[in-house]
DNA sequence: TCTCATATGCTCTACTAGAGCATTTTATGA
DNA sequence: TCATAAAATGCTCTAGTAGAGCATATGAGA
């Protein structure tokens, strides 16, 4: 069998050459400013919490922001090296466990910079830390992340926020759309609608943060799309609520692509023990996981499982005054990262805590 | 409970001032040229493909890579968009399918450029495509993508190059660090070999593409590690085998991760039919699930899982001269997408098909 | 018509995860 | 001192899923 399946022309090698140095029109090379964004995630009694820094308050839109800044290559290594230096000298956090998330870099999601300044391109990444209660942050606060999308929280059950505002909201932002003929949507916004947020019998999806967060700026509905200009919000946005504390830049959508990965990469990976203290015992665990999906798991299955994967060891301690029977404690076991793809806490859904 | 854990400083809001428009030392903004990378992967006669472009035959470094070119800002509406527009533009590909994979910036990955020219950071990005045999390409050739990781292709087995080649030479690399005290290595070079190569009874792990090249180019046994000056190539470095073939910049460590990647997915999103025909036997899909992955599925359980998930409709048509008996025909049912979490070809490696 | 290669249906079994019951062990307060 | 609450912990039952293998159906080509 021919391995090479060549196309009909011959690639003329140095038509390639001017993408190196130049670009197009013969101008230099078109520069852009990268921009490193750190959504720093810890559990503190139970809630789920990202580091904040607080943009300029004297500014009208003075809103939360995370710890970030740009890239630079003369004094950066590597991306990481420059996004932990920038979080160093901004809260004094020396950050542990971190990956990248994604790279932003749509037009228009940064309003607040002025026309003529480099466009910028914003890499994203997530961190996870433990927060001891004796904050040793410099500055920056700790704040819920159900603050910036409070639907999101379903430790309570459905939060009201989602049948008060948001769905009649996006529907009447569907409504919108029946002018276009059928054929030319490439999926209805009522049936994304219907997915991400749960709608009609369909089962709420934890993983889909990012989904809902970008339906909600493409409808209009969270203020960082007023600040934008985007078209949706031209028609009465001016009685909208407020759905979730806005951020500056793209900040709220930085963090929800870090919850999505969180939620998503705990139930594989050995990921939860970067947010526990060195020993803790198994109901802690168990909370620290629910606080970061929602749903509530079952606690003997957790037990097993998390037992059973061998994830954990006993250090030969207990904890008392747990408000009953003393529990061990237990310790992560690093070995695990050595064994085979490392699981994560293999929790599956409850069967439709929908509604 | 207060869920605002303050920090012992106050964030100065003017410190965050400079980072949008200057760096540090008052110079302009330290701008960066972006380099958008595609990895464009089809299946060709159960081979996967990845399309690829010829480097300048006439420098003594002429090696393949992958389409890609600059982002420019003013051009390209997003970064999928300038990704897109340089594929066609190389290629005359359009592309259907498409996600973005990392960014990488490490420096020193780049040779061939000179020192003086901006440092390059480049976005990978993976697409899925169907290539149908008579070439609709301009410009550029299929390759198999086995051609640049031979150790990765376990179709017929275990590939000897890793106990011939890969395996001596690693061991040897390891044992360079004896001398480095145990309480100073992060994890063992001997414990990564065998993690990433399965060695001592481990199992092999389809999934860890991109964690053994980038081990091999940490040792300095791919080629790119010796143009790129890394220190562990300097010893002896002459007489080594080529393991697989090269590629230009950091293309080859792009399509480790667009193999990774692809592998992953395919079992827990329903990709694979990005890569097929509109219409198709379940033995065809079959091949091409295993053309992937690797090892061998069983046949009726295949059947039974992706017909049981909902994923094919049959056409009503068949497929005769199958070389048995005819097959009936298939078509991926779009609407899966929309349904709960769309599910991939699950698939769970058989119970360890290493050595 | 015979044989071969594949298509396709069905069953058996092991394992896993969801659920629930029951018991043990401490802190707390009447 | 003792009852009670709140957890911790052990066990069992069951449904669903996936791995394996057996058996049969059906067209192509010799």
């Amino acid at each position: 069998m021919n391995m090479e399946f060549a196309g009909r022309g011959k690639p003329s090698p140095d038509k390639f050459k001017h993408m190196i140095a130049q670009d197009h029109d013969g101008l230099a090379p078109s520069a852009v400013e990268i921009g490193l964004t750190a959504a720093i995630v810890a559990v503190l009694d139970n809630e789920p919490v990202a580091l904040i820094v607080r943009g300029d308050p004297d500014s009208a839109g003075a809103t939360d922001g995370l710890p970030f800044g740009p890239f630079e290559p003369r004094q950066h290594r590597t991306l990481e090296a420059g996004l932990r230096s920038w979080v160093r000298e901004q809260t004094g956090l020396d950050l542990g466990y971190a990956e990248q998330l994604y790279t932003f870099a749509d037009r228009g999601r940064h309003a607040e910079q002025d026309d003529t300044s480099p466009p910028v391109v914003s890499i994203g990444y997530l961190a996870l830390t433990q927060a001891r209660g004796g904050s040793d942050l410099s500055s920056g606060v700790w704040r819920p992340w159900y603050h910036y999308f409070p639907w999101e929280d379903w430790r309570r059950g459905r939060p009201e926020i989602i049948a008060a505002e948001i769905e009649p909201r996006l529907k009447a932002w569907a409504e919108r759309q029946a002018d276009t003929p059928a054929a030319q949507r490439p999926i209805a916004r009522s049936e994304r609608i219907r997915i991400c947020f749960g709608l009609d019998g369909t089962a709420w999806d934890e993983e889909k943060v990012l989904e809902r967060y970008e339906l909600l700026y493409e409808a209009g509905l969270v203020e960082e799309a007023r600040r934008d200009g985007r078209p949706a919000t031209l028609v009465g946005s001016s009685d909208l609520p407020r759905l979730g504390h806005p951020m500056q830049f793209d900040h709220r959508r930085i963090l929800a692509t870090a919850i999505n990965r969180t939620r998503a990469k705990i139930k594989y990976r050995p990921v939860v023990f970067e947010l526990m203290p060195d020993e803790f015992t198994l109901y802690e665990l168990q909370k620290t996981v629910e606080a970061i999906l929602g749903p509530h798991l079952h606690k003997q299955n957790f037990r097993r499982l998390v037992e059973g994967a061998g994830l954990v060891e006993p250090t030969g301690e207990m904890k008392t005054r747990t408000g009953g029977r003393p529990a061990k404690l237990f310790r992560f076991r690093r070995e695990v990262l050595l064994e085979r793809p490392a699981p994560g806490v293999r929790v599956t859904a409850p069967p439709s805590r929908a509604q």
